[in-house]
DNA sequence: CGTCCACTGGAAGCCGTGGCGC
DNA sequence: GCGCCACGGCTTCCAGTGGACG
């Protein structure tokens, strides 16, 4: 059934990107300069999720890397990695310039003058989720670098500018902007028929059911590679030929289940009593959802940290909130949503 | 209309932790 | 071992604002 099941990974960036040329040619020819040795500009990518940010700006990246061999290239998911300090020393340990940086303890912007000083080949690096980083002034300090060329991605254009001061968005309004917009199903079917193609045996999976899977995946390319990947997986346990229907009706929900659980799993323990109350409540008002919150755990955090964790929740689509200031509700994200 | 109130999110500061130089 | 400092998680304080209500 699964013969390559690396491309069944939403992370995969596969040999050819599907539907999104026009997007991979306008950060291409931003970075294009740089073949000449010339100054490129930094890119912007801002999209929702599952519209192939990620991968176009991988891709791109690359594939430029082929062209110009001393290029040095490196990927920070801000997700993880949200600190000044920590996307730092990952562009540093990815040109392996961290060696003694325990040592001498870093007195402000070590991290960032070795940085400046490592241009003796052009760098690009891909800032991934830039909107979770916690000192966004990072990318006007990064931004200024000579030799350094971002690919910034951030899900709301809105949203990352809020969060910068005046210079650093200045600073950035000349880069190149991009906007992707959700797929189509029709976008959507070409991306699975790649992937089943790649990582299936021929015949696994009919184009009706590819469809089928597309449609319930509402746009987000990583729902519906997810969705491919929990069917195919079922089909091979079964040791079936095929994929049947049965199975793509059990894969839909669970996609979109695994990719919540996911979300859940890195939560803190409050966190998680937060996002429960609202699941369960389905609908709740801030002052209700304090007072239940307080009655469920042993040492309860101030109404200020749980207002932090709940628009946590939502940034991750566990939660949503509606109205704002005094009129807000949360509300559960729903599971046919 | 003005006033009160609930709620949001920014700012500053506290504190435990952990790595480092000495 | 000691003092130092950055860091992250948290609290405290607060200005701003929309809705409810007299």
């Amino acid at each position: 059934m699964i013969t390559d099941a690396r491309v069944l990974q939403t992370e995969f960036v596969p040999s050819e990107v599907v539907h999104r040329h026009a997007e991979v040619d306008t950060i291409a020819g931003a970075l294009e300069p740089l073949v000449d040795d010339d100054r490129p500009e930094d890119a912007l990518l801002f999209g929702p999720t599952g519209v192939g940010k990620t991968c176009v700006a991988r891709y791109t990246v690359s594939r430029l890397r082929e062209q110009l061999l001393d290029l040095r290239t490196c990927y920070v998911n801000c997700w993880s990695d949200r600190t000044r300090f920590r996307v730092l020393y990952r562009l540093l340990d990815a040109i392996d310039r961290t060696v003694d940086v325990h040592r001498r303890s870093t007195p402000k912007d070590e991290l960032l003058d070795r940085l400046r000083e490592a241009d003796d080949h052009p760098y690009v690096a891909v800032l991934d989720e830039a909107d979770q980083l916690e000192d966004p002034s990072l990318l006007y300090d990064l931004s200024r670098l000579p030799h350094l060329t971002l690919v910034v991605v951030a899900n709301r254009e809105t949203d990352l500018f809020a969060s910068l001061s005046e210079r650093t968005s200045s600073r950035l309004q000349s880069s190149t902007r991009l906007s992707f917009d959700r797929y189509g199903t029709d976008e959507l079917v070409a991306i699975l028929q790649g992937r089943a193609e790649q990582g299936l045996e021929p015949g696994a999976i009919s184009d009706s059911q590819l469809r089928r899977i597309a449609d319930a995946a509402a746009g987000d390319a990583r729902i519906a590679i997810g969705t491919l990947r929990s069917a195919a997986r079922t089909a091979e346990r079964e040791d079936a030929d095929a994929i049947t229907d049965a199975m793509l009706t059990d894969a839909i929900p669970d996609a979109r289940e695994t990719v919540r659980q996911r979300a859940i799993d890195q939560l803190t323990d409050h966190q998680r009593v937060c996002y429960r109350i609202v699941a369960e409540a389905g609908e709740i008002e801030p002052g209700d959802l304090y007072e239940r919150y307080r009655e469920r755990v042993d040492e309860p955090r101030t109404r200020r940290t749980v207002r932090d964790y709940l628009s946590k929740l939502d940034h991750y689509n566990l939660v949503r909130a509606s109205g704002e200031k005094r009129g807000r509700t949360y509300h559960a994200v729903g599971r046919s949503e």
